[in-house]
Parts: C-alpha cells; sequence; structure tokens
DNA sequence: TCAAAAGTGTTATCCTTACACCCATGT
DNA sequence: ACATGGGTGTAAGGATAACACTTTTGA
C-alpha cells in the first residue's frame, strides 16, 4: 500500500488561552519552554473541540473550566512545522479560578507591559515611549499610506488625546508587529529599541493578545467575569478583578450601582471584614441571569481615561 | 514504506457563508446538491485561511469580497468522513455585491422562514406556532431543567411579550435541534410537525445559521452593511437593507438621525429619481471610519417588537 | 389631485457620568 | 482621632424612542 500525502491533511492541534485572576493579577496557564501556552494535539477520543479542551486541561490543573469559548483558529505559513507539513491551531478562551499562583500562571502584563494602565506613580509611562517610536516608523509624510497609518497608531493607543481603549489590544499588538516593534517580527530594524514585556515560542504572544483582547471586549457586555470569582464575593473584589482584566479603573459608584441594578448579584447575607475599613456585604452571582439574558446587556462601566 | 493513520491527521476544509442582498432579499451563495454552501479543502498554494477563501470565491463569482472573516471552526464527531477520517471545517463569513440574483443565490428566509418577522398580513405567524410546539416540548413540569428550558424558550423566540431579538438566530436554530423540530435532529418524534424551511446538506444550515446569527450582532455595532451596498445610495435603500438583514424594520427616523450624525456618509451631490416619490438624495459611505473608529461604535436602531 | 417616498422638527424618557457626602471598622 | 474601604443620593448631559408634520416627485 502507498502512502499519498496529499495536501488536505494537516496536523491540527488545540491551543488553551486559560485565564485566572490571582492576587489581582490576571494570569494565565504556561508551559516553561519558551514559555508557551498549553496545547496538545486534537485526539480521535475527543467527542469535539472543546470537549477535548475541557477533558484536557481540567485532567492538567485539577480545576473545572467554568467558561470555555473558541477564540480563533490559526494556519498561516510560518506555522509550518519542520517536515513542511502545514499545522492548524484552534484556540480557545478559557476562565477558571485557582487557590494559588504558582509558577505555571504568569501575569499578562509580563508579556505586553503596556496594556496595563492603572498609574504607577513616578514609572515611566510605556505607551508614551511606545507611541514615540511608532509615529517615528509611521512616517512624516503626507501620502495616503502614511496618513492612514498614523491614524491608526493614534486611535489604537489612544495618543494625541483620543480615548484609550483596553480592548484593542491585539490590534496594539499588531501594530507593533508591522513596525518591527517585537522580536516576533520579521520587520525588525537593528538599531530601534525594541518594546518591553517577555516574548513566548511560536506565535503564542498573538493568541495571547486574541485572548485579551477578546476577554475585555466580553466583559463590557456579557456577565463573564463572575466565572473567575469565588461562590461568595464583595463588590470591592469584583471591581478589583475587572480593573486587572481591563488593566484600568473603573468608576466605583457606578460600577456598584450598574451590577445591582442589572440583578447581577444577590446578597448572601454574610459580611467580610479585616480590610482595615467598615465590613463589605458578600454577594453571590446569580446564574440565572445566563438564561434570562441570553448573551447581551451586561455592562460595566469604564472609566475615561485621559 | 508503510502507511501510518495517525489522529493528528484530519481533513481540513474552508465552508464560505458569502451574503448578498438582491431584490430586498438576503441570500447565500449555495451550491446546488443539498443545496450546500460552497466549501472547497485548504491547499499547500493558499498563503493563509482567509487568503485561500477569497481567492477561491472572487475565481468562482468574479466579485471581490469587501469583508471576509473567520466565523467558527466545526469538528464534532457526526462530522466524520466515510473513511471514519475525521473532517474539520473552518468557516467564515464574506460580504460582497451582486448585480443579478440566479440559481446560486439562495434566500436566507427560505432555509429559515421564521427568522423574517416583518409583518406579512394576513399570513399565519409562524413563530407562533414554533412557540406552541416548542413549550409543549418543554414539558408543563416545575423542575429545574423544565424551567430552564421553558425559560430558554421564551427568550430566544421572544413568547410572552419578551422582546423579539434578531441577532439570537443560532439560539432559536439550535433550540429547534434539541427539541427535534428540524430534520437535521436525531431526537426527532414521529408525529410531531416539523418546524418550516428547507435544509441543507451536511451541518450547513447550522453554519447558515451562524452567520446571519453574527451578522445581525455585527451591523448593531460595526459599519459592515456597507460591503453590501453599492457605491452610492440613498438612505432608504441602506434601510432597506439593514431591514432585510435583521428581518425587521427599524424606526426611520431615527435610523436616518443615527446614521448621519455619526458621520459614516457623506452627501455625493447626486439625487436618484423614479421610485414614484420625491427624488432622494445619493450618499457614499466614509470609508475612512474603519480607521477612525477601529471596531465600536455604530448603532443601528432596531425597532422594538411586541 | 393624490399616493408614495423623502426629509425635518420636537419632546419625553432613560442611561451614563460625575460629584458630594455619610457609615462602620481597625489602629 | 483618623485612615481606610464600604455604601448612598442626586444632579447634569447625552443618547434613544416615539410622535407629528412638510416637501417633492410620478401617475
Amino acid at each position: 500500500m502507498m502512502c499519498s500525502v496529499d495536501d488536505e491533511r494537516v496536523r491540527t492541534e488545540l491551543v488553551a488561552v486559560i485565564t485566572a485572576v490571582v492576587d489581582g493579577v490576571p494570569r494565565v496557564l504556561t508551559a516553561d519552554d519558551g514559555p508557551r501556552l498549553p496545547s496538545g494535539p486534537l485526539r480521535s477520543d475527543h467527542r469535539s473541540l472543546q470537549g477535548g479542551l475541557r477533558a484536557w486541561v481540567e485532567q492538567q490543573t485539577g480545576h473545572r473550566l467554568g467558561y470555555v469559548e473558541q477564540l480563533y483558529t490559526f494556519a498561516d505559513p510560518g506555522r509550518a512545522s519542520a517536515g513542511g507539513r502545514r499545522v492548524i491551531s484552534v484556540s480557545y478562551l478559557g476562565l477558571t479560578r485557582v487557590g494559588s499562583s504558582g509558577p505555571a500562571w504568569a501575569g499578562w502584563y509580563d508579556f505586553f507591559p503596556w496594556e496595563d494602565r492603572r498609574p504607577e506613580p513616578d514609572l515611566p509611562d510605556p505607551v508614551a515611549q511606545l507611541g514615540e517610536r511608532l509615529l517615528q516608523w509611521t512616517g512624516r509624510g503626507d501620502d495616503d499610506e502614511t496618513a492612514r497609518r498614523r491614524l491608526r497608531a493614534e486611535v489604537t493607543f489612544g495618543l494625541h488625546g483620543r480615548p484609550w481603549r483596553p480592548e484593542l489590544a491585539l490590534q496594539r499588538y499588531e501594530l507593533l508587529y508591522e513596525a518591527g516593534l517585537v522580536p516576533e517580527s520579521p520587520f525588525g530594524a537593528a538599531d530601534v529599541r525594541l518594546a518591553p514585556g517577555a516574548t513566548m515560542a511560536h506565535d503564542h504572544r498573538r493568541i495571547l493578545a486574541t485572548g485579551v483582547a477578546r476577554l475585555r471586549a466580553m466583559i463590557q457586555y456579557r456577565p463573564v467575569v463572575f466565572e473567575l470569582m469565588p461562590a461568595e464575593f464583595t463588590l470591592g473584589q469584583l471591581q478589583d478583578v475587572v480593573e486587572a482584566l481591563a488593566g484600568q479603573h473603573v468608576h466605583k459608584q457606578n460600577f456598584r450601582r450598574l451590577v445591582q441594578q442589572q440583578d447581577l448579584v444577590e446578597e448572601t447575607g454574610h459580611t467580610h471584614a479585616g480590610t482595615g475599613g467598615r465590613p463589605a456585604m458578600l454577594f453571590r452571582f446569580r446564574r440565572e441571569v445566563l438564561d434570562e439574558r441570553q448573551v447581551g446587556g451586561t455592562k460595566l462601566p469604564v472609566q475615561r481615561v485621559r
């Protein structure tokens, strides 16, 4: 029997962006070498793509994934494996809770320092520096292409008085890639200072950026934050998690009012003390809203920056 | 040389949901046998998934795809091909314009009659009938599972005074599937009357439903409708296209105001006469907004139904 | 002259955003 | 006493949804 390696046969792997918030830091599950995102081949005993990923992550981490959704499928030629055979990566976003961090949980912002806009006083603003280098790359000319590039840089990075929009994380990464400001990029020049931040193996940093952007967009209109919370929590803790994900502060009073008047939570009757202030009421997520609302209608107010 | 058919090798195909609006009807490009959605294998000369699909559709239809985005990747075991080899389908949503309809362009609502809610006077409402059969399926009980099912049916189909939400098209199809009310479903009983509408080969009707739902959701916050319009158009024509996609009427005055005050369009100076009324001003899409806005901020007002 | 489609103006209501202030606990 | 985080009330501005009405053409 002859072997015919036809074009249609490719290697398929599942890549997981598993996120949890530990110690006020959004973290992603990684494998040490690279580092890289956990990934594995699709196996025939997996009943579905999502099922395969679910079983596989639960086995590895011992934690149930509260929420899993497909992120994106990648198959660019740069991803071909050594033998020249094509690799298709089906990526998933998963949300979970973990007790302690451990080395396997890397912080989002180790890879994207510029994505955390919560002001740390006195530190130099990475966005200002990146913005300068980006505008240099776009060029000062007035032709169409140059103008479009400059506009893109201004919008995605919130330059020249435009608002910073957390959910544009992927566009920002892609712009840095095009400008040759990340080491993964083939367009880099020898003399430019690269953007700060750790890299990952293959194109995993891009996949992570996809997950970050998707999650940030999603928390604005879907009640998914709660998958990252313990069974009981205070509104302050909830706000901390949202701020960690958005990389940005939210307006306290409006946040509380919005969460409550949308009936997303209900009081448990318990309180949480010992934070050096007035004890807070504990709440629990009203899971029913997932059925009642079906996708939409859960806005969280982000504070305007600039 | 021996053949080792390892689990990791699968057949990968690209499936296209190509949509255009012709004669006020949203249509999808189909192949006659089945009918089914156009699909073809991923080839090694395709530089990327999207590139492969793009080249491939343009070659077939002679039309440039204005907008292409990945829809979803399917790989359930039911999709295994005859030899038991797994099939992975990467689906894409594409928007284009065509001059005339022709047999290859099937209407959306041939497959989903219940999704068009624009009142045709005197005709029986398919949703009312489906709703009745669905509620029968959910059961009258009071246990948790029954109650959840009933709530899902009410929300997705807008029963009992809840609003009809166009973008829930996929959830509606999936509910009908679970209830055994579509022929594709394995849960069907012999004695129930099925939902109206033509079927497609394989799971292509589900993929189409995914595309319909995605596009309906998207027109509410992204200026993609314009990919379906000619270079110059009247606001009335634009509204007609939106209504065709949403399967629902929109509020005329608010629609016009919203489109104009968001600076989505600019006057061309020409007018369009011969519709049996006052001639309308012609507009053109301001492509710049794609760069200026980057994704967000383009709401189109849908009229509340019920 | 009338129907049909285009286009303008105005109002009530809700949601978003922001500000100012009071409350209960630990040190 | 006072710092810290928890919690409430209320007002200004903008977006939304709905209303009624005028204008310009073709038949």
